[in-house]
DNA sequence: TTCATCATATCATCAGATGTTTTATGGATT
DNA sequence: AATCCATAAAACATCTGATGATATGATGAA
């Protein structure tokens, strides 16, 4: 089975064809799931490459989950492509409600880990985005202010020293910025309202007093949750 | 710059950390989207290893969007990591610890909303993996009973009635399954030591007590994280 | 100016050699 | 006979050198 025998004009990124081939052939069951993949050597005559290209393939499809790679025992098969859809594309179909509930989830255990582990350099960044906030919202330019505010909350999962939980936060947030701006120019109050609160949380994380962030989180998500899930009613 | 240390969750290979200190200094700002990567000889003596392992770590990037490979041109950055890559890639190259942080914030959260909310299918379901599991350890099967665990716990996220939260748990509890397996085989007492929390735990449920349900979970998991953080170290 | 040609830089691919890890084989010991 | 340990074999990991293919910019002529 040669796979430059029936390819197109292209020789070039011969890697990329050999990606297709194994990945149809185990999505065909060519490969069963557990099953061993032929050793290189044998992969090399089989398809054809060399070592590099085969390499390369199977380096990719078992970076993403599809083959597991054991130094001296061989290449087995272990998933089909489905694990393969990016979290931001997840929660754009899910329900808003079931986002935020995770998301205040996650907010609550940044706000406690800020507290004990920020360092200085957090605080300025904080600081920053929080003038950045208020300024915005002196010059009732909700947008900026919106902006400022996401800014500021994902530099609090930041300073949570843990930067799975502060890529999860930026992508929950990202994925919500919509439904919030609906829900900042809906009642450009609620802006204001919660400014005393931002600047609770950023003395209570100063002041690495745990149980008051959290509590002043809570206050502040219940503000936006209820109109949130109002939002998801219609 | 010579790459090194790592305390990744697949920490065995030079290739996997070229990919992560290439996407870091990516998110880090080193790289800006659209600006040049060295090419490949300055890269070689940049981070210290030879052709084959750079150009695997690349083309794994670039199969996943971040880069994008020109021949008789240079390598380019086409996106940043957050985004694009899939939540089980990205826990791949994450911290154990950080890993079971953020597992052990969703797990309570699952298990307070699971009290709350669990049907009666889902006490069902509870109950037959339970018995699997005690069945498994019954039979010195450890593997049959983690699976069995695993599967316990995650009919525990589905109960709680949010698919956001129960499928960022499946994908948390895969990407630890492997760390977890060396747990349960370094010491398979850990198994059985937690079998009556698991019963505990379903018997919380039951009673809708979730204030006793989290409380147990708590218990649960402090028995397994100490053993986890003990594994990071070296 | 415009266009064809060429030189150079860069990636693509192949091939060989050596190191590291896992697994299996056999023999030795009890 | 069962267990343990050392060795060999298999398989992947990594490095290096060499050659081909492609894009870009320089060069020079029309």
């Amino acid at each position: 089975m040669n796979i430059k025998s029936n390819n197109t004009i292209k020789p070039s990124q011969l890697t990329g064809q050999v990606i297709e081939h194994l990945q149809s052939a185990i999505s065909a069951g060519e490969y069963a799931i557990g099953s061993k993949l032929s050793a290189e050597p044998l992969l090399m005559k089989e398809l054809g490459v060399g070592r590099s290209t085969l390499r390369e393939a199977i380096r990719v499809l078992a970076h993403n989950g599809m083959l597991e790679v054991r130094q001296g025992d061989g290449t087995y098969v272990r998933a089909l492509p489905s694990h393969k859809e990016p979290l931001a594309q997840r929660l754009r179909r899910a329900r808003i409600r079931e986002v935020n509930e995770v998301r205040r989830t996650l907010e609550l255990e940044i706000v406690r880990l800020a507290a004990k582990r920020r360092e200085e350099t957090d605080l300025e960044r904080m600081r920053g985005f929080l003038r950045m906030r208020h300024d915005a919202l002196s010059g009732n330019d909700a947008a900026a202010a919106l902006d400022a505010d996401i800014s500021f909350h994902c530099a609090v999962a930041n300073a949570a020293g843990n930067e799975v939980l502060a890529d999860l936060y930026r992508t929950f947030a990202f994925t919500l910025r919509e439904a919030l701006a609906a829900l900042w120019t809906a009642d450009d109050g609620k802006g204001s309202q919660t400014a005393d609160l931002h600047d609770k949380l950023l003395a209570a994380i100063e002041t690495h007093d745990a149980s008051q962030a959290v509590a002043t989180t809570t206050a502040m998500l219940d503000i936006h949750g209820a109109t949130l899930s109002v939002m998801e009613k219609e």
